[in-house]
RNA sequence: GACCGCUUAGCUCAGCUGGUAGAGCAACUGACUUUUAAUCAGUAGGCCGAGGGUUCGAAUCCCUCAGCGGUCACCA
């Protein structure tokens, strides 16, 4: 890249820009001796990767992809999976619960599958989240926090928290309740007899020997090593040990966890090292600003916004000032989609300067991919769903043609992705409300009349035929002139459930004339009227 | 108790490197259509929470206050 893009890049002052300023002057503007920048994102294993696992890695790949842009020096995005973690309830809807009802406390990695599908339930869940991320084509390393201890790739650091163990304990316990600072200790170990992570007080810390004294639950006083897998650290050190070991220099976190990691970057500079760059995000909230929980079931989950709109506009809407709180609700879900679009659309004609400041960069590292165009808005789609009464891709994309007829489905598949969610947006929030009714006898002459009139139309009918037969089956039917809308609203009701709909003549022409009869004779039948 | 965020049009929000207030929706008007909806074009709408300060100039920076909301203090 030129030096101009560089500066350009280097004034640009949104948050992802920002940040990455933040991780270059970290590394003091040179590639670290691990030889790449590290971004990190942790996972809790204990539950399933849900919709701030996904914010978390569409924002830190969004500050990744500005800090290529105003730096040479690699970048790699680590996501982390705490799996060596005791497991401490039994989450709700899991097979086989007793499996882990039988295994509280004990590391996740160590915990039989429940699903049987993988080594352990920690495994299984892990396994989630990256078909999760996958799915989204995210660029990551996976790492395994049991990995990491068992493997000795984190003795060196436990090993220096262990001489520190005094200093390191103290950092914390100014956050914790009086209760709690009575027994806490930075490392839990794990019991040699039952394999549970104990919350019990160290009673000697041997920091030559490499070893920490504790009482195991039978009472036995029993001394164990820190290293190799055998004491893990207990979670606000546990983060320090892992930004320490791995020399990481970025992570976000949400606020919640704001003095947490605050205590983790003492404990970094306790143990010599440099905390990581980062920022907190504020939280989700539901459409009343109250806080989204899942016991209230409040809020949006990711399935619901996935159901409805595509993952871009979810990632859109991440991109959005991360640093305050945010309603996520169902009603913002069309709007993002359009921003999402006009930013797309917006790009080629941008300068440099003015890409950067677009939205569509970060969600897509600088390069649009073509397949991304589409010349409808969302919102649009949902009209016409809603309004021409579709329930099948196939009808509205003939009325997309009617509007733009160069588009397809082939040439613009991220619009047909769209399609579909309109029409799931319809079965899910249009076609619940239809009420159908029988017709009166004035009506049902018209519609017999009209049924005849269509099967009678000769088969390269145009639209102004169909039109002009619906008009003649009012008129000769007893519908004064001043009547007609009344006629209409008729077929609507009695046809399609609903009080408005499209131009009729239209709506044969797209649902296809032999279906229109048909539709006009199932209603007569009451096959409607009596399903509602 | 400690810390943080928000307050801008009827609604939801953008605008935060200080330079005559913006968008979407809603409303209203018009065009088009042998009904409506849709679509298109246009109009209107704001002491930018209150008070003070810095400045030639503040929605924007600083201070104070108010209202609303959040996080941590048991676990992660």
């Amino acid at each position: 890249m030129s030096n101009d893009d560089k500066n350009t890049a280097m004034n640009c002052k949104t948050w992802p820009f920002e940040e990455a300023r933040a991780v270059l002057k970290r590394i003091g503007n040179t590639a670290p001796d691990k030889g790449y920048a590290l971004f990190e994102t942790g996972y809790g294993p204990s539950g399933l990767p849900h919709i701030g696992t996904f914010g978390e890695v569409a924002r830190t790949t969004m500050v990744m992809n500005a800090f290529r842009k105003i730096s040479d020096i690699p970048a790699k995005l680590i996501c982390f999976s705490d799996d060596m973690d005791g497991l401490r309830k039994v989450p709700l809807n899991i097979p086989n619960s007793e499996i882990l009802e039988s295994n509280l406390e004990k590391p996740l990695t160590v915990i039989p599958d429940p699903f049987g599908t993988h080594e352990s339930f920690g495994h299984h869940n892990n396994a989630r989240l990256r078909d999760f991320l996958d799915t989204f084509g995210f660029d990551y390393e996976f790492l395994s926090s049991t990995e990491c201890y068992k493997s000795g790739r984190f003795d060196e650091a436990l090993l220096n928290m262990l001489r520190n163990y005094e200093k390191v304990r103290q950092a914390v316990l100014p956050l914790l309740g009086e209760e709690r600072q009575k027994t806490y200790s930075p490392f839990l170990p794990i019991s040699p007899k039952s394999g549970k992570v104990l919350q019990v007080p160290i009673l000697e810390t041997n920091p030559d020997a490499g070893t920490i004294v504790f009482e195991d639950e039978d009472g036995e006083k029993t001394e164990i090593p820190v290293t190799g897998g055998h004491v893990k650290a207990q979670w606000r050190p546990d983060w320090a040990l892992r930004w320490y070991a791995l020399d990481v220099d970025y992570e976000m976190a949400g606020v919640d966890l704001k003095s947490a990691s605050q205590i983790a970057g003492k404990i970094v500079s306790i143990l010599g090292g440099k905390k990581p760059a980062g920022f907190h995000y504020d939280l989700f909230l539901d459409e009343k600003g109250e806080k989204i929980s899942k016991s209230k079931g409040n809020g949006l989950t990711m399935e619901e916004w996935l159901t409805y709109a595509p993952h871009e506009s979810l990632a859109y809407y991440m991109y959005l000032r991360p640093s305050s709180a945010k309603k996520l609700h169902f009603d913002v879900i069309p709007k993002a989609v359009d921003e999402y679009i006009s930013f797309i659309k917006a790009m080629p004609t941008q300068e440099e300067e003015k890409q950067l400041q677009n939205a569509a960069w970060y969600i897509h590292g600088g390069t649009i991919p073509n397949s991304q165009y589409t010349p409808i808005s969302f919102a649009l789609l949902l009209n016409l769903a809603s309004a021409a009464n579709t329930d099948n891709a196939e009808t509205l994309w003939g009325y997309i043609r009617k509007h733009k007829p160069d588009a397809t489905p082939e040439n613009a598949p991220f619009l047909d992705r769209l399609v579909g969610y309109a029409v799931k947006y319809y079965e899910d929030f249009v076609l619940p409300t239809k009420t159908y009714r029988m017709p009166d006898d004035r009506e049902r002459a018209a519609m017999e009349d009209l049924a005849k009139r269509l099967e009678a139309l000769p088969k390269d009918a145009d639209l102004d035929a169909m039109q002009t037969e619906v008009f003649s089956a009012g008129k000769e039917n007893g519908y004064e002139k001043n009547e007609l809308r009344e006629w209409f609203q008729a077929l609507y009701q009695v046809l399609l459930g609903q009080n408005q709909g499209p131009r009729f003549g239209s709506f044969i022409e797209l649902y296809g004339v032999q279906e229109s009869i048909t539709l006009i004779r199932d209603a007569l039948d009451g096959k409607f009227a009596k399903a509602a």
